[in-house]
DNA sequence: GTGATTATTTATCATATGATAAATTTTATC
DNA sequence: GATAAAATTTATCATATGATAAATAATCAC
């Protein structure tokens, strides 16, 4: 059942046995139809949930116009870690864009885990650590790239997103209108 | 020496004293002027450092323009996280904006030091989830925000920025020229 | 302090993207 | 499979921001 998960994580920093059966003691499997929201907005964010099959993205309303944040396809993990690093409640949703199946971790028991198994705070922190990376590059990418820029850098970047999630959503993960996407695509 | 950097660190995740002394063990406190480099583009990215005082910021170049990345004030480190967490070089530089006193930390030394102060992986856990934390609300005021919005919300949240620090580099960390910034600062 | 350099503002014009509306295509439902 | 609903595209017009140039203000170097 979190056979995935762990094979998964073998490939960001080996964990020993035992700390292998505690991390599975701790998850359970979910899943979710398209469409569907995971978590909702104003929840406090309070699990950490590896994606087995499927997508997800984290979305939020800014005045009545939803724009979303991110997108997590298979083998990667997804939280809203504004909510979950503060314990504040989250703005923002988390929802299923194809049926899902998901690894929902409890956070806080990974986080007492972290006391007695120093290996999983080390894989923690690595994850964590390529996330701000992401979100860094990406910030370079919105600071200062027109929208064709991003656009085409997520082309050439993450084919697979153009494939499987809807030019709306896309748009606004890109910082612009669905109406000026569709324009971008139209050019050439 | 390194007193400042100990203190502030006690705000994060409280150290026991044998991580403390570890830890001064590998800080070295470094001196830049107004204006000077601390590390280059090309360099690889293998100190983090630790604001004591002054400002700086981290740069780069799209085609010939100068943009800023960030800013770090007194109380913050700093380190070019691509470059830190990947192990390949920069495309970024580290400037100093005021004269500036900065504790340099050996990054591979404490790296290695986590294998055996699992307190000190701790608070490093703790500083890169803020960080991250930072940014994703970052991508966020990027996406979706009007540059006057920006300019706005940058007075509000960190009033200190404008009075420290050159218009030019505050107009494209905010995405925009320093013309349009200053047209923004001209309105009402 | 004076002149030179650098930073900031102001002005004008150009353009990318937004807003709105409508047409078309795709997908979902029964 | 027909109909309705949703997603995407196309078109038009409006506007925020960019590009460039020039004027002013602030800072630096001697």
């Amino acid at each position: 059942m979190v056979k995935e998960l762990l094979e998964h994580i073998k490939t960001i920093y080996p964990l020993s046995a035992e700390s292998q059966s505690a991390l599975s003691e701790i998850c359970k499997e979910i899943k979710f139809t398209k469409g569907e929201n995971i978590q909702d907005i104003g929840h406090t964010c309070k699990t950490i949930y590896f994606v087995k099959k499927g997508v997800v993205r984290i979305y939020y309303f800014k005045d009545a116009t939803d724009i979303t944040e991110s997108f997590e396809f298979e083998n990667s993990f997804v939280a809203r870690a504004e909510s979950l690093f503060t314990g504040k409640p989250s703005r923002k949703a988390i929802q299923a864009i194809e049926d899902t199946t998901l690894i929902a971790i409890d956070s806080n028991k990974l986080f007492k885990f972290f006391n007695s198994y120093s290996d999983l705070e080390r894989m923690f922190r690595k994850i964590i650590e390529s996330s701000y990376v992401n979100t860094v590059n990406r910030i370079e990418s919105l600071q200062f790239n027109t929208a064709e820029e991003r656009y085409k850098s997520l082309l050439k970047d993450a084919p697979d997103t153009l494939k499987r999630i809807p030019l709306k959503y896309i748009a606004s993960y890109l910082g612009i209108t669905q109406v000026s996407l569709s324009r971008i695509r139209g050019l050439k």
